[in-house]
DNA sequence: AACTCCTATATTGTCGACAATTAACTAATA
DNA sequence: TATTAGTTAATTGTCGACAATATAGGAGTT
């Protein structure tokens, strides 16, 4: 049904699995930022072809994730605090879109499950854990990213924006205080979609995903004054 | 400055010259949508390896003008009246927001030199031509996206979101009678640019692409009408 | 010593061939 | 006749080799 054949499906040729397992690489910073990728060292290193690594490097291209210039080479993109301010000005509009639809499109029964979804976080919160997990948040996220039933705003969010976005988070820690405010947030996002306001969904998801984007660089330029460089 | 390769620099690989001519290609119906991408076939066509080609579909892939299955092949995307409405939903976000950055982060002589190709727009509005021209909307919008300043913004729309659309309109037959109400619609935007009303700016700018919406569907519509199938 | 030009080396770009998978066709059976 | 299994043909996936380009280093000159 939707053309996220990376995500519903599993991987099923060599090229599919290196690019995935190329990706998780330099989103974990294992490769780390703005380090050349010379094709013939990865594909000993991945002991596959040089063609199956230009393939990778390609579609990591189109991901954003890696800068390629002809006849020279690609490099993991740079984290840069311009980077994470554009990031999530793009991750404002598409996602505030994705609510806006979400209202509209999901089915009763899809909201319902988001609803429970939040019960289950609300929990999490009641017994002392931090609420900002990431699989939750994630998971929270995913879903009306998935109920705006849009395939090229799916596709934008998940199979690229977002993990630009992880590979921020991951590499310069991010883990945040906004433990209940951002349960807080979410449930006012869901109780928009329910009611069917699209356009107070929109605004409220956009606040969220700027109250997060403050906080993110908040962490971003404590890490760069506890560094010499980055 | 940019990254966008393809944009500033010319191509210098044939892989890049191979992928603009087959965008071209695709965009302009000279191949039909929904039709199968034969690796060979094409290969022998624009006399070039299939290693060449196949890098090709790849990038077209990203930019979602072609689908591709694991051992089956690529076809051309479909154009369907939900495919219309879900690229016009994600170029709202999108050129909204660029509306947005544009009214903080143009410089000065940037808004002028976009004054005055509104005023070359206004003459020939006054000589009689239709002013809703390709070249001089598309030369429009995409100062304002470039006046955004954010690279990811820029390439998702004017490296595949903006080919896409072109691909609605010229095979559509989508010219449209949107004359001088759409320049109307780009003074007020320019205005609220030139305001550094960025808020404002948004507002118009979704507006605007919200009306060339549903006129390019009316024209989808009666298109689809008069042909017994597409 | 600084600069330019040239050469050598390493890396990317391109190609044709082989391997693996899919789709179509045929034949056999219920 | 419909269905299933097997076989064949065609297409895609993968690979290693060769060609073209860029970077680095050294030789020569001012």
């Amino acid at each position: 049904m939707v053309s996220l054949r990376l995500i519903t499906d599993q991987p099923v040729t060599i090229a599919d699995k290196t690019f995935i397992q190329l990706r998780q690489d330099i989103v974990e910073g294992v490769i780390r930022p703005s380090s050349k990728l010379s094709e013939t060292e990865l594909s000993t290193k991945y002991a596959v072809s040089r063609a199956v690594i230009r393939e990778a490097i390609n579609r990591l291209e189109s991901c954003h994730l890696v800068e390629r210039k002809a006849n020279v080479g690609a490099r993991v993109v740079a984290l840069t605090q311009d980077g994470l301010e554009e990031l999530y000005q793009v991750r404002e509009a598409l996602e505030g879109m994705a609510a806006r639809l979400a209202a509209i499109h999901m089915t009763d029964a899809e909201i319902n499950d988001l609803k429970s979804l939040l019960s289950t976080h609300f929990e999490t919160v009641q017994s002392g854990e931090t609420y900002y997990q990431e699989a939750g948040d994630l998971d929270f996220h995913y879903r009306i990213i998935l109920g705006s039933k849009n395939t090229q705003l799916i596709s934008m969010l998940v199979d690229s924006l977002y993990h630009l976005i992880r590979m921020y988070r991951v590499q310069l820690g991010m883990a945040g205080p906004r433990v209940t405010t951002a349960f807080d947030e979410h449930r006012h996002i869901v109780q928009a979609i329910s009611n069917r306001d699209a356009e107070l969904a929109e605004m409220l998801m956009r606040r969220h995903i700027l109250y997060t984007k403050q906080n993110s660089q908040k962490t971003l330029l404590s890490h760069i004054n506890s560094q010499t460089r980055m």
